[in-house]
DNA sequence: TTTTGTGAATAGCTTCACAGCA
DNA sequence: TGCTGTGAAGCTATTCACAAAA
């Protein structure tokens, strides 16, 4: 027997292994391996192993493992094995956009309802949900217990909103805002940094510039 | 004298610190220190120190740093002292919400052409873009001399989108598609992985649920 | 005194390599 | 033979701690 905490990039690449499972199934793949899992998502067949390892023991030596029960596992680990209710604070273009994504109810997340600050956007339906003015917000989190929620709103809201979020109950939080949230210890807050993404890109393209590719 | 490979999480985090530190040039200070710096972005003021070791010497002992001139650094190193141009594949709701999205424009990159596959959506303009037909693609990237893309169309069309681009001289892709793409050694691929970061959270809050906050 | 810049120490993560099961 | 699970090794990143500069 072991169980070391889990390192967090492991965590992180737990996601990738059950979307890649999910394709898998889709195309009716029963079983797989370390090795196939890593060519995919390009990755070390090592590394695939260990990550799982940190979980359980779902393969068998000379076999592999079996593409359903890993991905019911998984999902058990992600916690997705039920669905979220979640909110979205902030009914602009973002926000909308999100909500009529349909990709997050197939992952076990439910987008019920989207708050505004202005009224002219408030009744309006988008996607699933409808949008709902701001002080309607405790309210409806209680109502449907929800403990995920993603703030769009604008730079200057975002901290304002997140101090009600948490009051309010929630325990995780999916930030579009270009500001780092101060939250309690046991709420976790993650940060989708658009502009930073593109300055990543921008580093690596400026840093390459010089060398040309030399391939086929 | 030094010069090391700065570790890609050091890279990173300079988007942070100039993002930081032009919130700070926005509020007229003029200067800080590794300490301010760390404090407002939760981290520890060595890792500021260090991280800002691996390009440059920019600040005074006993002193601090200098706002301005850091940010002209930063940006410089980050290659965000020019502008560049963006172009979006997938004019649905999130390509559409990118575009319109007013905050890239300051931090050095303009979305000059979106493109989509549906006739309906061509020659609308969406933010201060048009909407192309798919086939303009490489005409347009080669006429403005787009190094950086942002693939926003459905799973399905990501990977054959990313060999148009790649093909066509791009060399940085900022990738909401739920997929890992293939690219040549020379080309950097940023992904967003909106779900994946959801199933993160989800994971962070069923673990601990059990335990309950003891905060004031 | 304050605060940087940076070697040294520590911690964290990935890859190796192989025993053991199928 | 093929493949997992996992200690051990190797590598990368963070934190410590202090000399030197203001």
């Amino acid at each position: 027997m072991k169980s070391q905490t889990p390192p967090s990039p492991a965590v992180q690449r737990l996601s990738l292994y059950l979307r890649q499972l999910e394709d898998m199934a889709g195309l009716d793949i029963q079983k797989t391996s370390s090795r196939q899992l890593a060519e995919a998502l390009k990755l070390d067949s090592a590394q695939v192993r260990k990550d799982l390892g940190y979980f359980g023991q779902f393969g068998r030596p000379g076999v592999g493992y079996h593409v359903e029960p890993l991905i019911e596992a998984l999902r058990r680990i992600l916690g997705t094995d039920r669905t979220w209710n979640v909110v979205v604070i902030g009914a602009g273009d973002l926000g909308r956009a999100l909500l009529r994504y349909k990709g997050f109810l197939s992952k076990g997340f439910e987008l019920i309802a989207a708050f505004d600050i202005s009224l002219s956007k408030v009744g309006k339906k988008a996607g699933l949900a409808e949008v709902y003015p701001l002080d309607k917000l405790e309210q409806i989190i209680a109502a449907h217990s929800v403990k995920l929620a993603v703030v769009a709103v604008p730079t200057e809201a975002a901290q304002q909103i997140t101090d009600r979020l948490c009051a309010a109950g929630v325990m995780g939080i999916l930030n579009f805002a270009p500001v780092i949230l101060d939250v309690p210890d046991d709420v976790t807050v993650a940060p989708v940094d658009l502009a930073g993404k593109l300055e990543q890109l921008s580093f690596r393209v400026a840093g390459t510039q010089h060398k040309r590719s030399s391939k086929a």
